[in-house]
DNA sequence: ACCGTAATGTGATATTGTTTCATACAAATG
DNA sequence: CATTTGTATGAAACAATATCACATTACGGT
């Protein structure tokens, strides 16, 4: 299992992008559904923008990518829509390094999941991290302290990007 | 011995932070000494802007709070101080806020430490996160991911910020 | 004194994010 | 249908965070 499990992780240069975005508007149009939001045209342009790789875009790539397609927004509209984007949880934010990229999994379980972000490639990755959020819980008991937000983030390189690694040809898209 | 650990991580508005100054600046020295790095003047004054509380400050706050003092700086050199001070270990940044805070604990150990951060009075500690790290390494193998930066922090209430506690009267300055 | 490197200064600029106020639009209510 | 209310968007300015490029100074070794 560990295969299989991987391969959807860190996605090869050259795979089928189109499915990973229609799947993750799927799951969008679901999620704002069941939580009685409204994924309005405007945040579908930016959700497609985001989810148009597994890399993690700035706001400002957002603004810039739909100006290049006719489509002039102010800052704030972005921000606007990012921010229900994320109160719908279909994308997160790497707090690291200030930008945003679409949750391409299910986030099956508790949903306590880790990120992981290749610093070659800049592809970035969930995994399930039921252990490290036990872990502190733990930590947060023993200093009498009531957590509210958890940030996890490991940056280094993805198994495409390491040195035994079948090096990639070209730039990763996707 | 958890009482004795809490007192340390959260202390209190009233402590004399005088001590905690002292020995964060003492702790630095060395740092700067073993690891044949220099704490120049500049560098030290920015380290006591930082060390000066508990707290996470941002690069523009000791920009003012160093002007205030008649010592006006270009954000830049801030910057470079505090990289210096990264670089040494005695000073941390907190990714979620963009801001950075001081050492005030000895890595005891691994050096595996994880911050805890309140919303309520912004008094930032650390502490030991070796389980959370060894978690993370788990969860990196399993991908198949080769860690560089590790980032683990929480948000939350405090000890002394949690609807129980006495409440803290004034503003909490250290 | 001279050189080389590290540290700092200076000015401009880039990047990221927010405030404020106005407008549009749609669902709920009378 | 008209009104009210709440949510979404538009527009302009501004605030906060961070870096670049280049000049200058300080310091250690020879």
């Amino acid at each position: 299992m560990p295969s299989r499990e991987t391969t959807i992780l860190f996605p090869t240069p050259g795979h089928n992008h189109g499915t990973c975005l229609h799947t993750a508007v799927g799951r969008a149009e679901r999620a704002f559904e069941t939580k009685g939001l409204k994924l309005t045209p405007l945040r579908r342009k930016v959700l497609q923008e985001i989810a148009g790789s597994h890399h993690a875009v700035g706001a400002y790539d957002i603004l810039d990518s739909l100006a290049r397609k006719g489509d002039r927004l102010a800052p704030i509209s972005v921000y606007r829509a990012i921010d229900a984007l994320l109160a719908a949880g279909v994308v997160h934010r790497l707090e690291s390094r200030n930008a945003f990229f679409a949750c391409h999994t299910s986030h099956t379980g508790s949903g306590n999941q880790i990120i992981l972000a290749c610093e070659t490639c800049g592809l970035v990755a969930e995994v399930n991290g039921d252990a490290i959020f036990q872990s502190l819980a733990q930590a947060a008991e023993g200093a009498n302290f009531k957590p509210q937000r958890r940030v996890v983030e490991m940056t280094g390189l993805c198994k495409h990007c390491q040195p035994g690694a079948i090096e990639a040809v070209g730039e990763i898209e996707a």
